[in-house]
DNA sequence: CCCTCCAGTTGCTTAATAAGAAACTCTGAG
DNA sequence: CTCAGAGTTTCTTATTAAGCAACTGGAGGG
């Protein structure tokens, strides 16, 4: 029942989610369509605003019209509608920044954000995905996988973002089991520089783990002691939001 | 060269945006397609995360698949990454909607967006387009053309949107003056009634006009008096935006 | 200067796919 | 129980999307 021109049209868009940038031939070439459908489409996602063109030549990116579902997302999904109160008052009191994340395919996707009052970091994650390895959240996300799509990620690439990032496949294997025993995953500057951060889980109506809920701020005020009380304060967050999400313990 | 079902997917989502939800038979007679047309053209956007049903009955919504989407536009706009947690604190300080709007060909066009808690209105105008002629934004935007191209806005169709709109390009001259004089715009129930708003420049690292930031809110709160306090604060916000962005003064 | 390559677009044809209609299934309310 | 309304499925067909070929324009090289 798959409208196929549809289909393609999003293919078009994941490409270019994937990718940064392409042009009609690169497009084309990737869907396994002429060059002329491939022109079709993009025109008609360019109509909307879906996506945009940067220069003259083989530049089409994701368009800013984009921008105007993000909102409409983050208050209509349970995750970040129920969640962006508990990640507000949790920012305040902690004075670090708050993120709820799912898991999305191979990677993390920030659901919603709060930032607390000593926050400095400037970015805001909402909509950004962050890989699973190198992020306290991913962690959590990886940790809750059955083992054979725990090995799948493992079998990938594990980039390196920092010269402590976890690069290595066993070593991230004995983290994570290190994860499941804590009830928590860390992050010590293995995404950014000076950048640490604590993360658990929170668990949806049947049980299962639904997302993930992460405190980060810089390594001068996350000190190993102060992680594990932040990662309570965040533990009692995350059963409040699991039972607002239909969990029953 | 529009594909027709891609447009028609496309106008399935604007709907759920506009709606915040909706059911097949409701799509099919807003599309004027029939119900088994909408139903596949939802079951393929559904199939792809776009959309996403909540219940059983009638409750599609966009889907979280969205966010990545806008993930990727935010993540590539430095106004957006750097303006935003500006925008938060200032709407928190005060207690109105901040925006900060770029220049888009003859539209100013809303990136950026935190509402305060005073806050009545329900609109996002995050990736919506505004008019230059009618919108503290957008005056400040035009008040930054260079002559060429402010009078090419003005030769154009000069819309009505309430009875105070500024459709004469002479009165819009003499208000465009007064910006630059005064060093903020205002608009006065101009787009909508009952909405009064003030913006001020954003610099850019050249020192040319990078955006607009711009707080607004129902007229009862936004006295002239209000306004003016308000654009001393929304002056030194956008200086320390300006800063970031590498405009050094 | 000409030629080649590559970007994207346009016009035409046609067949494949999307659309409409009708029938179906399920659920909830009266 | 019946009926209305939700969404889905099957079938038919015509309309629309797709493919092909030609086109336009720009850049780079000889």
């Amino acid at each position: 029942m798959v409208v196929q021109s549809v289909d393609r049209a999003i293919e078009i868009l994941e490409l270019l989610l994937r990718e940064g940038e392409a042009g009609i031939t690169e497009i084309a070439d990737e869907l396994g369509v002429h060059k002329s459908t491939a022109s079709r489409l993009v025109y008609t996602l360019q109509a909307r605003d879906l996506v945009e063109q940067h220069g003259d030549r083989g530049r089409f990116t994701i368009g800013i019209g984009m921008l105007r579902f993000a909102g409409a997302v983050t208050g209509q999904i349970d995750l970040a509608r129920l969640g962006t109160p508990l990640c507000e008052s949790l920012a305040e009191k902690l004075g670090e920044t708050v993120n709820i994340a799912v898991l999305d395919g191979a990677v993390a996707i920030n659901v919603s954000q709060a930032r607390g009052t000593s926050a400095v970091a400037a970015q805001n994650w909402t909509g950004q995905r962050t890989p699973l390895h190198a992020t306290s959240s991913g962690k959590v996300l990886l940790a809750s996988m059955d083992e054979q799509d725990q090995e799948r990620v493992l079998a990938g690439e594990l980039t390196a973002y920092t010269p402590n990032t976890i690069v290595e496949p066993d070593e991230l294997r004995t983290v994570l089991k290190r994860v499941a025993e804590d009830g928590y995953a860390t992050c010590f500057e293995e995404l950014e520089p000076g950048l640490h951060a604590v993360a658990v889980e929170v668990l949806g109506a049947t049980g299962e783990v639904a997302a993930a809920f992460s405190a980060s701020g810089p390594a001068y005020r996350l000190s190993r002691k102060r992680i594990r009380q932040i990662a309570r304060e965040l533990r009692a967050a995350a059963a409040e939001l699991s039972g607002q999400l239909g969990y029953i313990n």
